[in-house]
DNA sequence: GATGAATGAGGATTCATTCAT
DNA sequence: TATGAATGAATCCTCATTCAT
């Protein structure tokens, strides 16, 4: 999306633009973000930012699609494990977002503000469709799991997928939000605690008594 | 938050003023909400504006209140019935939720939108804490239903009044997106089933086999 | 064009704004017409110029639609005189469009303009056709002095309204430019030169010699 | 006007340079040409521009007199025919300014802007003046004819000039608007039909009856 | 209390020109 | 000499807010 020029800068000044870029956007939204500011931040000229990039939106949409591939790329990293038992998948799953987050907190508020723009036609746009690739993420575990009797034959899939990715997503912010300093570490147990309640429900078993 | 000149408007014109103003905040979230616009559709004078509402923050500031205000009172309505088993009540929460969302579209985006405004001053003012809230309707239900033997006791209630908190939210959006037509009714089952995975978990029982 | 708001400002703000807008499109063609120059030459605040005009094209095409009634106004002022002989009439029409030159020197400066945006859109939408005005202009009265037997049947009353309509341009632009101080008075022997021109031909008479 | 650089290039080059700059200026006039355009169009780097040319209104005025200089070759092959009468004279003067405007379209549509810019500091600069030329072109033919007793004595040969220097551009661009597609030899009989009213006047004439 | 005109800082974007390599 | 990135003043336009009547 960017321009030949913007692509041909050095490392260096590419990667100021970028972060200002980045910057403004997960502090601001698009549409109150600001050219101006991502110039005085980059410290670059109003003009030098239209060689790099055809506009706002433009730049938009590239950042958008950068933050989108690197949470990708990290849920990749674990799907390619392979790891055999839901149970597994889900902690693991839920590791991986928060890692991504913590790394990449401004990409990840970037990517939680995409819901906001789902009507406009920035949205349409892009293309891509986020929210599918999050529940595209479950749906055949769920699938798999069923199938090796894991879990439940009577539960509807679809909505279990939702409640997991949703789930996904109350986690990895109730961690960055709560936990904002503490290491990965601190997160896994809460992410086993509630990934146990969702295994096993939170209803009193009868053998408990 | 409105003036006193607000308040001795007539009732007509009051509503005229609200209406317009909860449109534009529901269609366009806070920044791009437009007084102009307000103004225009309310049919008062842009002075007029400024002599009921300090600015564009303190109306919107209002309309929060209000919208949330609403939303309590639906709540109320449930937990005066004093339903009492976890499982009953917890249908009972989410109808209700659906039943808000319905009778107040627009309130309801308001309310969804909150969560975006988390980094802003705006944010800070409101000082409602609609979470908490939130969390405070599941935790004394949870307290009394561990006590009660209804649920595990092993589980962090704190955890699982989150968990239910947020599937009350993606439960009342799934329903607006994706059955927005439908009535009421049709949403039961699928609350039914929803409530179903959190109670029982998705875990295949021992006895199943 | 313009909105309520500028037709409900006083005549001498009005009169500041058109005379400003008109002097920057007369002296600068639409494209190179700066609205900043015009909001400073009208003593206006920038906000408020957009509060009288939609945009600066909106302001445009009202400018010369203004400019084209004048004009026709004058036109009208002799085509209701019905003179009689083709002569005359072509010595009247030219006497009344350097009287609307010389009397709105810049209004006139805009419609010479106007072929120059032809091929532009805001021509499209301006859907005047003046040029088809000026033709139709002639076009009937050559008829009937055809009719009359004032003037050859073996012309093309087409060609001749072209070369009619283009002369009184020319007459014009000629007088405005090489007797711009002088008064209407001395440009009258010099139509009736150019028209007797016109009307007699160049070529030695056979009686003449 | 260009740089000795310029001059130096190779003709190949020279001539993407001046292709592409005329293809600017014809279709959009002076101010709204774009260097960058340009730049592009011709293939070279945008610095390599400005060693060719001082800036941008060097090279406008380098290809105004490149086209002018165009055109009065077209004009000298006909004054050199040395034909005799005045009405010859005419037909041919038309149909070699139709030439030019169809070998050269582009350039011809330069010189017709060129009015447009009358009342801008590039046009005094310019200098040269083609109006002028135009006019004495006319002035020493129509004089040679009024020796021959082919005109009449008693017209203002000043007049006249002007009169027929108009006329010849209205017929060129009749004839490239309305006919376009059409060969030149369509043009001859429309070329007659005017220079016949010129010459005879479109009065009915008394022996005529 | 109602009105609607006035304000001006701020928004995104363009473009001829300069400059370092 | 060729290159293409850098520059910044200028463009049109928006909008919450103020002010005079």
């Amino acid at each position: 999306m960017p321009t030949d020029t913007f692509f041909n800068l050095s490392k260096e000044k590419k990667n100021r633009v970028l972060k200002a870029a980045i910057n403004q956007f997960a502090n601001n939204g698009y549409s109150k973000a600001s050219v101006t500011q991502i110039v005085h931040d980059a410290n670059i000229a109003k003009g030098s930012f239209y060689q790099y990039f055809i506009d706002k939106k433009k730049l938009y949409k590239y950042i958008v699609n950068f933050a989108i591939n690197k949470k990708e790329e990290y849920i990749n990293d674990i799907d390619n494990g392979k790891s055999n038992d839901i149970y597994d998948f889900l902690i693991q799953i839920n590791i991986v977002m928060i890692k991504f987050a913590e790394d990449n907190i401004k990409l990840a508020k970037i990517i939680n503000d995409l819901p906001n723009m789902e009507n406009t036609d920035i949205y349409q746009e892009l293309e891509l469709n986020h929210k599918n690739f999050g529940l595209n993420l479950f749906i055949p575990r769920l699938k798999r799991a069923v199938h090796n009797k894991e879990i439940r034959s009577d539960i509807n899939i679809h909505y279990t997928a939702h409640l997991l990715y949703n789930s996904s997503i109350f986690i990895t912010n109730y961690f960055l939000e709560e936990k904002e300093c503490n290491s990965l570490e601190n997160a896994i147990p809460v992410i086993e605690n509630i990934i146990d309640l969702i295994i096993s429900g939170i209803k009193k078993n009868g053998g408990e008594n």
